[in-house]
This record gives structure tokens, sequence and C-alpha cells, in this order.
DNA sequence: ACCTGAACACCGTTCAAGT
DNA sequence: ACCTGAACACCGTTCAAGT
């Protein structure tokens, strides 16, 4: 005997899209940027998109999964060297200055990147052309696949860590007040390199971080088993 | 006009310890082990110390101070190679290697050192004898600064990355499946040399990645600015 | 099949009150 | 000063019910 609920009219939010995965992880990744990975919520990602918390389970197992979704779609602007302008080891370089920045400009990327390998299809385009450019080099199948596993690696910590002294503050300031308050007697030699560990721009410590490590995959003799 | 609660005999818990920084981070450490990152919280460190959630913070302002203390205090069981004995590069080896189990080990922990840098005394510590063996192996006070850096920072990542495996299941079998179901055409480079990413046993992928670090710190020129 | 509100079992943090 | 229960504003996930 109870009141019909009176009709709604559709027009009222017609440009309700369906969902799928697409939007949803669309949604998700400016999210993510707006608000980093503490921002994201799936309840927040369901209220951006007009619906209730439990909506999303029709396309995404758990919140894991949405994650792994996000990363590889945010890996889709990773900007692979098509040209064969410059040598194997510059366009490495620049593929993985790319990486990083992608993982650098979408807050709290990085730290997902860090929390899980994306075996998603974007990912393996980029170690497709890593080991394009790699064997270019003349690097041979084993020595490659420890190298793009080594470099992913290296670069995925180091964008994480950026993103940490970005993201909660300057942190760097409240480093260099520790290490200036540094006993000499405990720490000599951490009190007289102290300003060693701020030499270099961010920028020329991760170009030779990575020479360093494409180096030492070039020169050093393979594991034995 | 309420009847006054029973009174209840201080007997029945009589050993309620008196809260303080160093039983609130061994608990928090201990129920880290037990349950890993995603079963750490504020509330059941406060449950198994027998009080309230709010008890805690008279002595860290947030969860994120808890966890750096957490962080620092695992650090004391790094172990530092106090002999001479062997070479400086074994030792630098060694003392990583002994890192490395420390985060593994403790699960959660290699996640919580990849969210932040700890500068308490134990990992200042650690930083001083790896510039005490690095020195000793001729490196200058510059070069040593950034070895530092890069090696921790990746033994960390490697730490991180393991426990990712171990801790969400077989994720090894997955990644298996996906590059043998990989498409030949698409991924010529990859499909070829996928069994090279399951090459050589974690053991020795971590030793030659160090030594690859190394031998990179030692070969390539210092940045220039 | 797809979608949903309500409910469940949790969170970190704050606050007013107790000792 | 130290400690605390209750409250606040959130979580991810499940479930039964709706279309």
């Amino acid at each position: 005997m109870e009141d019909k609920p009176a009709p709604v009219s559709r027009r009222n939010r017609p440009a309700k899209a369906p969902l799928s995965r697409e939007t949803i992880v669309a949604t998700a990744l400016a999210l993510l940027e707006k608000d980093g990975l503490e921002g994201l919520s799936l309840r927040r990602v369901a209220t951006q998109l007009d619906t209730g918390p439990a909506s999303l389970y029709v396309y995404f197992a758990n919140l894991n999964d949405l994650h792994a979704e996000m990363l590889d779609a945010a890996f889709a602007e990773v900007a692979l060297p098509q040209t064969r302008k410059g040598n194997w080891r510059a366009r490495l370089k620049t593929l993985l200055t790319s990486y990083l920045m992608v993982l650098y400009n979408k807050r709290g990327l990085a730290q997902l990147a860090m929390m899980q390998v994306s075996g998603g299809p974007n990912a393996l385009h980029i170690v497709e052309k890593m080991l394009e450019l790699l064997m270019e080099g003349g690097v041979l199948a084993t020595r490659a696949a420890l190298a793009v596993d080594a470099l992913l690696l290296h670069v995925t910590a180091v964008a994480a860590e950026q993103c940490n002294w970005r993201d909660k503050g300057h942190d760097l300031e409240r480093a260099k007040t520790i290490l200036n308050s540094l006993s000499p007697e405990e720490f000599p030699l951490l009190y007289a390199s102290r300003d060693q560990f701020f030499s270099s721009t961010p920028k020329s410590r991760f170009y030779w971080a990575l020479d360093v490590i494409i180096d030492g995959v070039l020169a050093t003799p393979l594991p034995d088993d």
C-alpha cells in the first residue's frame, strides 16, 4: 500500500555512461592524478561514476585488479623511440626517462608499480623495445633479459623514491638537517661526506645511474647458474 | 543511582606493562612478522597491548611515525662486518645480503622501506659502514655517496619485489604463463628470450646485480653537475 | 547479465573525560 | 602526564534484491 517512488526522469542523469573496464580505469586514473594513491578508493571511483561501491565488482575482482589495470593503462603513455636516430644507448636512456616521467607525473603510480609487476600489453611492449635496443648494442639474450630487469627495477624505485620526497613534503630539508647534526665521532665518514649526498641534480644523477647499470651489465661476467 | 562497576582486581591483568615507544615498536614488529603489512594496524597493536586505539597517540604522532620507528628498529639486525677479513667488495656484498634478508624475512618491511627513507641511527650506521668499505676500495667521497644511494635503493627494491612474489602467491607461474602465451609476431624478441627471464637463481642474480652496480660505479665517469 | 543499496567488519584519528 | 572509550569519517567486500 506504499506509494510508488516518484518516477525519476532519465533526463536527470541522461549521460550516465554504461560502465566498462575502460571507463572505470580512466576515472580511477583521473582520481589518482588528482588525489594520489591515498585519495583513491573503490568507493570514490564509484561515486565519481554515479553508482554504488558494489557496481565495480562486476568488472574487477578486487582493488588489486583495478590497480594492475590502471598501471598498464598508464604505461601506454611511455614514449617508445621509433626511429633509429642516435645510438642505442641514448635511445634506451630516453625510453627510461619517459618511463620515469610517466611514473613520476601521476601521483601514486610509482608506488603502485613497486607493488606489482604489470604483465599487461603495454608493459610488454616496453620490454620488447628495450630488448631491441640492447640487442642493437650487441647484448645477447641472457644478458639483455637481466639488463631489462635491472633497469626497470631501478627506474621504478627511483620514481617511487622521488615521489615520496615530493608528496610527503620537503623531507629533503629534514634529511639535510639530520646529516648536519650528525656526531662526527660516531659517523666520521658520513659526516665528512654529508654534502656529497646532495651533489648533482636529480636529472644528472638519474642519467649517471643508468650509465652505471648499462656499463656494469656490459662489463660484468654473467652468473654461472 | 547506578551501581558502581564491580571492582576489578589489578591481579587480573597485573603484567600490563607501561607503554613506551620501545614496547609499542616491538609489538608492532611482531605483528608485522605474523600478519604482514596488511594485517598491521594501530588498532591491532593497541589491542595486543591491551589498550584502546587512542593510547598510542601519546607516543607517535601517527601511523607513519610508527612505521619509521619500526623500520629503523628492524635495521638493528643488519649484520655489519666488523673484521677486515676478505676484500672490501666481498664484505660489502655480505652487508647488502644481510640488509636484503632483514627486509625479506619480516613480511611487509621491504614495502615499508620503499615508502620512506629512514634517517634513524641504525640506517645511518649501515651507510657509515658502506662508506668505510667503499673508501677502503679506493672510492672517493662523491662516488662513494652515489654508490651507497644506488646500492641501497637497488637492494630495497629487490626485497620489495621478492616479497611481492612471495606474499601475493605464486605470481611467478602466472608470469611464465603470460610469457609463454605471447604472440611471437607482436613480441618477437621477448618471445625468443622468454626463458632468459627465469635464468639463474635469485641468489646468483642478486650477487650479479651487486657486481653490476659496483663495477658500473667504478667505471662510469661522475656526473658533471 | 548487469547493477545496486544496505550491511559487515574493519580502518586512522580526534576529543572529551578520566586518573 | 598519561591513558582511555566513544565517536567520526572513512575503507574493501559481500549479499540479497532489483532490472
